[in-house]
DNA sequence: ACAAAAGTGTTATCCTTACACCCATGT
DNA sequence: ACATGGGTGTAAGGATAACACTTTTGT
């Protein structure tokens, strides 16, 4: 079936997902082990001859996660001529031909890819490994294991990117469960931007937007104060997300 | 010619590039005019099969404008599957076929096209047509004429894109002459930033980031004080430019 | 002298930063 | 009582915005 579906897509083209998900404050990303290698891939597809782009990274996204309705943006294109590694190639190649000659002759032509970095709730997410991986996990961000082709600079391309685009994006609403903590609020910024922000500030900032509903207390048992749980009120986080929310 | 290049180049794949420069203290982007049609063009190309995906961008830039050092950069990848609308590719390649068949034919698939920006001086560059129009051509970004397929959307989110990026982007470099004024400097930002900005405050703010020299006066032989010429400090402006400058 | 554009100064306001202080909670 | 983390307050410094004032230039 996937040898015969080789036809419906378009040749040298590929795409591939940087899904983001944040969990025990730790930001993850989903990655596929690879059959008959040490080496982790991101999770991605190919496109349909009469499919858009968009389209073809959402259904990608969709039998990776199991997810519908998440936010998904495009990024950049890699387009170097030897991006995947000529050996790397010939030996991922030889192990899939085992399996599937046809497929193996497709994927040995030249790839271009588009990257597209999506952000998940990690408690929905149902990861599923595609047919040349066999399993797919939420790997910690900052311990990443050895991937293929360029799939590290992917990676790192996106981390950037959100960067940048940071007081656009719905991070929150996107990655935090629907009642959180300032603190969560605010260690998922700090791992984004890589820099430690001030707790007092970050706090009135945050709240001076006027964007969130507070919610009852959050008994943890610890031995302190219990903070406050909030959730986003979603008309004005919407309004005020288009302006830019946060820290630049 | 161009018939044998179809088979050194990537199927399914173009490039289109949105030119910018800056004259008179108007925002111009470079225009093809189509050949046996009312309509425009990007400047545009395609992939060499051995060639990175950078290169061909660069590549086509050299022979639409004659210039080799330019600042160059990719924006966005196009993929919407009738994105170059169907009544449009059939009337085009029949026009073509008149001409090539081969070229027709080839040009009658679907194409994914990836998005760059570049800013050129246009004082230096040399508009150079291709082989399916008939001019080439500075237009103002406020002006522009009908344009095919989604080249409208392309330079949409080209400018969109920039805006965001501004800080970042060597756009005064890039875009004005060796010598400027404040005052044109200030127009470009404006035009971009598409709003008016302080005139007084403008003026303390770039030179509080102290990457200027100051240059001696210009003499326009207006009824007016004759202000400061002033050129780019390289190193201090390179420094500068990766914490960003400017607007946000 | 005057208009027009350039350069510089002044002020109020806002935002950021750094830290201090008190509050709630379980041991 | 006390350690721990949460919520709020304050004061200094810097950036921004609005606008006033002075300077230069050619008619």
């Amino acid at each position: 079936m996937i040898q015969k579906e080789c036809k419906y897509w378009i040749p040298g083209h590929s795409i591939d997902c940087v899904v983001l998900g944040f969990e025990n404050n730790i930001l993850k990303v989903l990655l596929l082990k690879m059959r008959h290698s040490e080496k982790w891939s991101l999770p991605g597809g190919f496109i349909k001859k009469k499919e858009d782009l968009d389209a073809a990274a959402l259904r990608a996204l969709s039998d990776r996660t199991g997810l519908k309705s998440i936010y998904l943006s495009q990024f950049h294109t890699f387009g170097a001529y030897e991006r995947r590694g000529k050996s790397e190639v010939d030996r991922l190649m030889h192990e899939i031909g085992q399996l599937n000659k046809t497929v193996a002759q497709w994927l040995s032509n030249r790839f271009l890819t588009t990257g597209y970095f999506a952000f998940a709730d990690v408690q929905k997410a149902r990861p599923v490994p595609d047919f040349i991986s066999e399993k797919a996990e939420w790997v910690a961000i900052d311990e990443l294991p050895t991937l293929i082709f360029d799939h590290l600079e992917i990676i790192n391309k996106a981390l950037q990117h959100i960067k940048l685009k940071l007081n656009y994006l719905p991070i929150g609403d996107a990655l935090l469960p629907p009642k959180f903590t300032m603190a969560m609020l605010q260690k998922l910024y700090e791992t984004i931007l890589g820099r430690a922000l001030d707790r007092a500030n970050f706090q009135k900032k945050m709240l001076k937007l006027g964007i969130f509903d507070r919610l009852e207390k959050l008994k943890t048992g610890a031995a302190n104060k219990a903070p406050y749980l909030y959730s986003f009120h979603r008309k004005k986080y919407e309004r005020v997300l288009k302006e830019g929310i946060g820290y630049l």
